[in-house]
DNA sequence: TATACATACTTTGTATACAATTATGGTTGT
DNA sequence: ACAACCATAATTGTATACAAAGTATGTATA
């Protein structure tokens, strides 16, 4: 009956998208609801419930389903349905590895393309997060690193790179906020940053490589380590 | 009626998937329509014609297009259907530099994960394709440079980097038999191919990485040149 | 306790209807 | 002949009902 999907329920709290039809609204509402963490890794999907949460048919919904699992989001078996996808720390690690290879790359691609424009966001993001990082501004500090790797991502030129990237982004999303917040990895990982801008601003293609490969293995530790914490029990469980 | 999906019309030509479900089924008999090229670049997908092509009901078949979609081998516009994907001579660079970071990541982890026995089988597929090039046996070259880069991405131990070069060689599949088949190649291949596995079978990870970028990049330019050939008018054009 | 069975529920697949939008082809006016 | 315009057909988007197949669960029985 009355369509959720797109009329601002879901709306805001990450990015909005493509809702010009309404597989593309439902589709957004249900990765949304997961990436929000309303509905948990593991969780099952039934059918039924989903077309209520978010006011859509079943057509609509099952479309939506099949193009969420496509992006790794969710989990399908035959006649158990869906649920959300459960990462185990093997799984973290090869997408943590994925997303190396990927955003070394476009760090590359960036010192050979990038405007200087893009350079200049990049440098003005740097300098606003050293604030926030002085001022524990996390909010700031999230939308700000959003627009530096934003900025990074499409200065790469290549649309290919940027949507898998967006996509790993899905995937590991809700360990954002715990990443944010480790208190030992926030100098560090601000001082990986300040090397990676000044490599990308002297378009120093090499310099650029190594940053970002630093600054992705420091935060693969950091992961690692925080699952190590929480290991004992809750949602990491081998596929 | 009856379902063509998975009773064996569509099997033998690409890798078998998973068919348990008509699903399944359905987009896997879409899916090598495209790749053997009986759908060709741009061609116009009908809902109705497809139902009938893939025996299957509107509602699965949608659902099939909509994860085509997903993996970039089909296109979407709304209202006027779906058709599959034809890629600008930009959007094969976007993919070539994907393929080779992720390509390139696969040879470093493969010098430090795969087994002996890996190794031991990709020289035996270098010796093969050797054997191939002399005897100009094409099919054969084409099945052992299969195996060889199954082993390969198997022997990296990350599923992750798997599936998305497997995707990204569903995408340019078209390309593959002019690459082959392109004669001043085909030498200069071979002796890419000699360093790469000289480098994966002492563990060098440097030298595979530098290895496998020449590889790709070589293989880059050489469908830049084919594009250019037949750039004049068919089957290219800009999204 | 363990097995078998009955039952309810979920998923899978089909068919159908109708609305929304686009494509097509012809008519008209110039 | 040619362009704008309109009526109609074709296609896609959305919704719903139903049947078939498989799974999960709980109960009775050995």
């Amino acid at each position: 009956m009355n369509s959720i999907a797109g009329t601002g329920k879901n709306r805001g709290k990450t990015a909005a998208r493509d809702e010009s039809t309404l597989r593309a609204g439902t589709q957004d509402a249900l990765r949304n609801a997961i990436l929000d963490g309303k509905f948990k890794a593991g969780q099952k999907l039934v059918e039924r419930e989903l077309c209520e949460f978010a006011g859509a048919s079943r057509s609509i919904l099952r479309e939506a389903l099949v193009s969420l699992e496509a992006k790794g989001l969710i989990e399908h078996q035959s006649y158990r349905g869906y649920r959300v996808a459960r990462l185990s720390a093997r799984k973290i690690v090869e997408i943590f590895e994925l997303r190396s290879s990927l955003e070394t790359q476009a760090a590359e691609l960036f010192t050979e393309r990038a405007s200087d424009e893009e350079i200049g966001t990049l440098n003005v993001a740097l300098t606003e997060l050293e604030r926030c990082v002085v001022n524990f501004d996390l909010a700031r500090m999230r939308a700000t690193k959003e627009r530096y790797y934003d900025t990074l991502f499409t200065g790469c030129r290549n649309e290919e790179i940027r949507q898998a990237l967006a996509n790993v982004a899905d995937r590991i999303y809700y360990l954002r906020s715990r990443l944010l917040l480790d208190p030992t990895r926030r100098e560090a990982s601000l001082e990986d940053m300040r090397r990676l801008t000044s490599a990308l601003t002297s378009r120093d293609r090499l310099a650029a490589r190594s940053a970002s490969l630093a600054h992705l293995e420091a935060a693969r530790e950091t992961v690692l380590q925080i699952m190590e914490q929480d290991d004992s029990e809750t949602a990491f469980r081998a596929a």
